[in-house]
DNA sequence: ACCTGAACACCGTTCAAGT
DNA sequence: ACCTGAACACCGTTCAAGT
């Protein structure tokens, strides 16, 4: 037992945090613990221990690498745009079919929670800030003659939206009783509010 | 040991829901175990899968008691208003201030997923739908010659939107980096949807 | 019929002991 | 220095045994 050294510290990193990103991708991340993802990788639980302070270091790292793929997907997707407003439909579209397609992978960002006192590192916040400032940009190319604080709110306001629309969506919340699909009630949320925004600019500079 | 026959069956669900609800508030959902709750009304572990199919329906019935007593919450908000605006307004603001004021409660309700196949019970869905129709009610006496296929629409993005700014609100994705507070951003998506939801109206009837 | 408490298969985390 | 594996304090769930 003991030094063995197949892998540098970077790669049972790497490794570890790839099994956990499958077994998240497999059953969700009630399926992940830290005895399964060193029994993927062939080493003991101890060893998890070298590279992560804790499960939740591991949790917060995997979801950064999703946060990293989602954003990726989301500026490719606003690349080939021709109009703000065809961006700003492109980014939630884009978003919707991430969580249609890597669910559990999308639902273990929002779902874990760290405990107590602990709070999420700062490459965790600049990673879903980026995000928000994706929309804000399109909003400012759709409406350049409002205050740059009043399209940040609009960015919160529209993405928390959208988010909304898909958590509540999964969670048979909307679909059920007479409801929905995500793609419908995105597009009256997409609709309403920009025709809003850009109405209510209008008066303003009247 | 056995026979104590102290409460009955009833009592017993009962004072069990209390305990779980007193965990949930101070340690939030991961503070909740079978064994803490027992432990809390003098029982063992036991004795709790004579009233509760697993700590999952546990789970599952106290937060319908959270949403039962959000829905009186919203239901009294309604009742004193004067305009569909302000009642629309108004189910927001105490929808926020519950999620303020009852934090790890109202988390729970939407932290808390039902292992791989289970679908929760249709009470608790019923519940859910039940707070889409009091915003539904606002939206049609609003706009009374929408479409009632478009109200409903409306109700659910409108909904999931305040919903998605407060769930992203705690956690600390909003507030921090520039961010606005969750009044604040309400506030941008009310009046922009609104606005847009009365203007498009009007447009459609000309 | 009600309730216990031991048993089982799991957790996350630590750390002395081995190479 | 790296890694193991046993130990500890927890889980949820079951069920024979007691009253």
């Amino acid at each position: 037992m003991g030094r063995r050294n197949t892998h540098t510290r970077e790669e049972l990193r790497e490794i570890a945090l790839q099994a956990a990103e499958d077994l998240v991708k497999a059953h969700g991340l009630t399926g992940l613990s830290a005895r399964k993802v060193v029994n993927r990788i062939g080493y003991t639980v101890g060893s998890l221990y070298m590279v992560f302070n804790s499960i939740d270091d591991l949790i917060v790292q995997m979801n950064e690498r999703t946060l990293d793929q989602l954003y990726e997907m989301l500026a490719a997707s606003v690349a080939g745009q021709l109009s703000a407003a065809t961006a700003i439909r492109a980014l939630a579209q884009t978003y919707i079919t991430f969580a249609l397609t890597q669910t559990h992978r999308w639902l273990a960002v929002y779902q874990h929670r760290l405990p107590k006192g602990q709070t999420v590192p700062d490459s965790f916040t600049e990673k879903v800030t980026r995000m928000f400032e994706l929309v804000q940009q399109q909003l400012t190319l759709l409406c350049p003659r409002r205050q740059p604080e009043e399209v940040a709110l609009a960015a919160r306001a529209l993405w928390s939206g959208v988010h909304g629309i898909c958590i509540l969506g999964f969670d048979q919340k909307l679909e059920i009783a007479g409801g929905r699909s995500i793609q419908e009630v995105t597009g009256s949320l997409l609709d309403n509010y920009l025709a809003g925004f850009t109405y209510l600019a209008i008066r303003s500079n009247q």
